[in-house]
DNA sequence: ATATATTTTCAATAAGTTTTGAAAATTCAA
DNA sequence: TTGAATTTTCAAAACTTATTGAAAATATAT
């Protein structure tokens, strides 16, 4: 297989990937086309290699630098803005994972807590599925904080290492 | 706050929530109604608590029993289906990383080796910038597969309480 | 300062997804 | 069988989200 279709095959279904994991399929194909591109692009470079609009290129790199997985950089002598993403796997796995904690995950324990402390008899059967399974979820959702927690602040080597030899 | 209240707040999130997630809000909202309610509920049940359409039920309801999520049961002397949810929310997330392991990831990382073998001098820095991004992914890719196979066969006590005293 | 290059914004539009509801199919009791 | 209850299907409508493109804003060189 060549480059050029191998670069256009991973860069599709990059982006379909990214759309069951609530990332939109722009984002992600201009992710992935970052990813295997040794040097820095430009808007135009990124418009012209996908064929999408000035204005959406300069939406999803904008959302794409806010993730963290892509910086500005300045090249010198140039005018025009340049992109670059974050090439170790590891970083932009725990990158996303951060934030998405912090987005989603976080959040919504707190509710969970808030809702556990519903009135009414446990004695009742709706009462008490209620508070079950809430406080289940609640209890299962911070174990994986915790795990998330180090995981984020762990470096690969020692992680991945690890975890392999825990699960031997 | 009363129950009524807790249980629209806590299904209208849960519904929120599995839209980041490549779920359909409203195929969450009804599993978080079967969640907590004690005892199994027909279509007219959940057409009738959550405001939504007889079709609109069935496609969801049918997509949750495919997912493994939920099951349809037979009250003796019933003529109507009833839907009941699995309430163990680790088998709950067992069941959901088995789903989309097998829907999402193993496809993607039989795609990535494929793609690995681009033809091509590894001396060109396009070839080699894509060759090493995909294996990078691809081995990270399959480091996680192992490690969510361990999960799906283990059982909650032994996997998570492994895991924290893992992680003190 | 002025002109030119570049980036950003955002209303309009397009594309994609979900929902409805009524008709068709199925199931089951009598 | 027949017919009433129930479930399923699916085309059309409603809703949601993504994309365009041109105008406005900003940055830079001369």
């Amino acid at each position: 297989m060549k480059l050029s279709e191998a670069k256009t095959q991973f860069i599709s279904s990059w982006g379909a990937f990214g759309t069951h994991w609530g990332i939109n399929r722009t984002m992600a194909q201009i992710h992935a086309l970052l990813l295997v591109s040794p040097d820095p692009l430009t808007q135009d470079d990124i418009m012209e290699q996908l064929n999408i609009s000035r204005g959406n290129v300069n939406m999803n790199t904008r959302d794409l630098v806010s993730w963290g997985l892509v910086d500005r950089v300045l090249i010198q002598g140039e005018r025009k803005e340049f992109f670059s993403a974050e090439k170790d796997i590891w970083k932009v796995a725990t990158q996303i994972i951060k934030e998405r904690k912090k987005r989603e995950l976080d959040p919504m324990l707190k509710l969970l807590s808030q809702l556990e402390k519903v009135d009414g008899d446990k004695k009742d059967k709706h009462v008490k599925q209620f508070v079950d399974t809430v406080g289940g979820i609640r209890k299962f959702g911070n174990q994986a904080d915790s795990m998330l927690d180090v995981m984020i602040k762990a470096d690969e080597s020692w992680f991945l290492g690890s975890l392999l030899k825990f699960f031997k």
